[in-house]
DNA sequence: TGAACATATGAATAAGTATTCATATGTTCA
DNA sequence: TGAACATATGAATACTTATTCATATGTTCA
């Protein structure tokens, strides 16, 4: 899997060195690709920009959207397991609203650079 | 692929119509979602926080991450294509750096929420 | 209680993708 | 020029995943 040496590499070794003191630990550079991960996808990005407006129950999404009810319930679980959304039951429905003050920083931030 | 109207729809019309209002354009969203999903990948968030300390070139990154050549190689031109990374010729080798401003930020807040 | 409603979920399928392997391209230097 | 070096790339494989379909769970109301 490891690549074999280069030239370079002892040139750069101060380069390198600095690097890898510098980087997070590997969990918490995992996460974070999880977590992008999670915003990877264009469904689960339509729910969250739903609920910056306001909380919604699930048929609600699913009309916005023009979708299914199935794969927005799985979506939305994709999204509750990252923390992203919470929920609460009211009769028959379910409203979801957002869990996490990061998320409109980070697409405001991901919009700049699309938008360029 | 639609789903059927559900009762609540008709309650919450104005919600709906208030969030189809406000939601950026379906492209918008779309290239939103692709560039999330370029930070999606574990290797690839490494290699842009390599880059966060200085250029560096395929070797270097190779050896720190432990990767063979090829495969870094190949994530490079998803992170070039996503113009995430730039990169210059020096001889044999090929140098790159950061070309967005927004990554950092982006990054900062995602692990914001990663370490919560 | 039973019927309609709202949501959740498991299995299956189709589509996408990260890595590996082999090899091509391009550069430097003796 | 030729050999070693540094990088790029196409094809194949293995793995992940979004949606669909069918159905289960749970709620309300007549």
């Amino acid at each position: 899997m490891a690549s074999d040496i280069c030239e370079c590499n002892a040139v750069h070794q101060d380069v390198i060195e600095f690097a890898r003191a510098n980087m997070p630990e590997e969990e918490t550079l995992y996460d974070l690709a999880e977590l992008f991960k999670v915003f990877g996808d264009t469904t689960r990005v339509k729910i969250l920009c739903a609920l910056f407006e306001s909380e919604m129950c699930v048929c609600d999404i699913s009309l916005l959207l023009n979708m299914t009810q199935s794969s927005i319930s799985h979506q939305l679980r994709v999204l509750k397991n990252a923390k992203l959304v919470k929920n609460r039951k009211e009769g028959k429905s379910v409203y979801y609203s957002l869990n996490d003050d990061h998320i409109k920083h980070i697409f405001e931030q991901g919009l700049d650079h699309v938008r360029e």
